[in-house]
DNA sequence: ACCTGAACACCGTTCAAGT
DNA sequence: ACCTGAACACCGTTCAAGT
């Protein structure tokens, strides 16, 4: 029985595997060993413990993220922008979990940050304004999509709620 | 040796003092039943399992939840009610932790919901609007409290960073 | 009847033993 | 030298046994 060759790029994908079928929770060192066809002290060869094995996934995600449309005017790419990272996120509940809990920051994710600074700044919004404005634009995305298994506070009384996603694109277009 | 008596109450105090103590990750059912000076078996007597056992531990927090200040014009007495509410996660990161996991729903943060509702159509702006308004105030709250384990796209760039807080304020009045 | 010791099925992590 | 079985110190939860 030959023993088991595989690196991190395999344990990742395993991982994000896992974490896309059963979220957070299932993503367990010993899951993550048996699906690879080996045991738990294997994968500590390769990641030195759970929180960096976490750190990793985020690192690859923030590649993926979706990158601002530059043919569009300023503030509609802003919207458009943001819209695009609600659909991001919300398809991966785990990674919202993970940002959530503040167990992980990913500076890989610079370049969108990069993009939207430099888009903000294209509107009458100044340098410094266009920080705190990006700041808050991010933390309303979180707070949103935290919402989403929907717990505090609720206020689904007047009228027919609105779906997640809109609220949160109508505040984003409110704020801007 | 007299067998120990306590009852709901005593268990979420004594969870409580865990909390705030040493925060989530020290909540255990093994833990809080050392604190009460007993076994894991007997929590199960009063509490039917930790989910429920957080849940009591929100909606016994939620009472205390700080109420607007009805001496104040209704634009300030937003920002300065989603202010001290600001304080009040603030100083329990530990709660922040527990609504941003999704675990709670405390329905007796309504009286507070209801003040900050009526509060918000004392301004120009509509029954409907004022909905959106109140959660994306909240989204935005809980975003940047998940934020302050800086985690997500620092931006720490331009300038001196605005401290977390100032940030939520500043937020809240440009949203208003 | 009420309480709880001891066990079960899980974790993350380590380390000595195997190849 | 590289890999991993088995163990350690934890969890939440249950249930049979104790009072």
């Amino acid at each position: 029985m030959p023993r088991h060759i595989f690196d991190r790029p395999q344990i990742i994908a395993a991982a994000r595997r896992i974490l896309d079928a059963d979220g957070l929770g299932a993503l367990t060192i010993r899951a993550l060993a048996a699906d690879l066809g080996t045991g738990p002290a294997s994968v500590y060869r390769h990641v030195s413990n759970r929180q960096e094995l976490l750190q990793l996934v985020a690192d690859d995600l923030a590649q993926e993220l979706p990158m601002p449309d530059m043919s569009l005017e300023p503030r509609n790419r802003l919207i458009a922008g943001w819209s695009e990272l609600y659909d991001f996120f919300g398809a991966r509940p785990w990674l919202v979990e993970l940002l959530a809990a503040g167990e992980v920051v990913s500076d890989h994710a610079s370049p969108l940050a990069a993009a939207q600074l430099a888009t903000l700044e294209e509107l009458d919004i100044g340098r410094e304004e266009a920080g705190r404005v990006y700041q808050s634009l991010n933390a309303l995305l979180i707070g949103v999509l935290c919402s989403s298994h929907p717990y505090a506070h609720g206020v689904r009384s007047h009228g027919e709620s609105m779906d997640r996603r809109e609220l949160f694109v109508w505040a984003v277009e409110r704020f801007l």
